[in-house]
DNA sequence: TATGTCACG
DNA sequence: ACGTACGTGACATAC
């Protein structure tokens, strides 16, 4: 029986493509598809965590501990591996079980986690000057909701929950480079009705627009692009006579200096951070990172202290035109803190 | 060892 | 007609 229409997708070496993508689009045609799906995902937690992880146990301490890479990712993001503890499952409801299981060191700790509030599109709010989108972070808005308001033209008490979702895909895909057949792939729309969206956008953030431009520009006079503290990317693509090398290439302009300088934001926090905890003399420890996110070990009796310090020094670590914003949470697990 | 898939930001 | 969204790491499988 033939799935997928009339020319499957097929991956580069010829093989047909059965990700999660594809066979979202056709699980109408067979009852089988979301039966694959699901024993996919369980498979991946099992095969990943939950057999895994026990066997990183140090036995010297009983605990888990991974290392942080800091020459691997292009942008000057850490990596993490060995095992990794940047992609411990939270979006399904079995892999928030697994999120549980990150617990305090003793019954004296909580688990303190701290993570910067839509840190990327803030980075382009202040790189790109954009007006419209400064001053809606500015008044704290909800940016997703804003955005929709701007580029549906209505008010953003009446944006309803389809709008919002669809700004929320297109500022996620700003960040990327995300073309109208990306965004309609994505929202599954009519590629013509995704251009439309994105022309709104770019016609209500002007900047933004601006933003893009500059950095392919730049990238093409000096043969890199860099982020607000002078970290460099080299990109010798982004002259390269293919079309899809090059697109590639711009995509990358586009998002290196607003990732890395988010990267480089919460390592001069996390530096800060560490400095005054040895100063104070805290028992508190400093855990993980995940890109925009931090977690503590958290002494009960450093609770007030500790979440004071890391909002002010994470918010502080690099004045933007507009405000940085940090949520925090205390809990007796992973999942409850965040 | 290469490939496809999928976990995270 | 083609390709089409950035950055990682781990696992299962085929070769």
């Amino acid at each position: 029986m033939k799935l997928g229409g009339e020319k499957p997708k097929k991956t580069k070496t010829g093989q047909y493509q059965t990700s999660e993508d594809i066979l979202s689009a056709m699980a109408h045609e067979h009852a089988v598809i979301p039966l694959i799906l699901d024993y996919r995902s369980l498979r991946k937690l099992k095969g990943t965590y939950v057999d895994t992880l026990p066997l990183a146990v140090d036995p010297a301490d009983g605990r888990i501990h991974t290392n942080y890479r800091q020459a691997v990712a292009a942008t000057g993001r850490l990596s993490s591996d060995d095992p990794n503890l940047q992609n411990i499952p939270i979006r399904t409801e079995k892999g928030r079980e697994i999120r549980k299981a990150f617990v305090p060191r003793d019954e004296n700790f909580g688990l303190l986690s701290a993570d910067y509030s839509q840190i990327e599109l803030r980075i382009i709010a202040h790189m790109s000057g954009d007006p419209n989108m400064q001053e809606a972070f500015r008044q704290g808005l909800d940016i997703h909701a804003a955005t929709a308001a701007k580029v549906f033209n209505t008010a953003i008490g009446e944006v309803t929950r389809d709008q919002r979702s669809r700004a929320k895909a297109v500022n996620f895909g700003i960040a990327y480079g995300q073309g109208a057949f990306g965004l309609s792939q994505n929202l599954g729309i009519p590629r013509g009705e995704a251009q439309g969206i994105i022309d709104g956008y770019f016609a209500e953030f002007p900047g933004v627009k601006g933003y893009m431009d500059e950095m392919i520009g730049f990238c093409r006079e000096h043969g890199y692009v860099q982020t607000m503290m002078g970290r460099r990317r080299y990109l010798p693509d982004i002259t390269s006579g293919n079309n899809t090398v090059r697109a590639a290439a711009e995509r990358v302009a586009i998002n290196a200096p607003m990732q890395g300088t988010a990267a480089d934001i919460i390592k001069v926090a996390m530096i800060q951070i560490h400095a005054r905890m040895q100063a104070e003399k805290m028992k508190s420890k400093l855990l993980l990172q995940v890109h925009d996110e931090l977690v503590f070990d958290c002494h009960k009796t450093e609770e007030t202290e500790l979440m004071a310090l890391v909002k002010e020094l994470m918010e502080g670590a690099l004045p933007l035109a507009v405000p940085l914003v940090v949520d925090m949470r205390v809990g007796k697990n992973w999942l409850e803190a965040h």
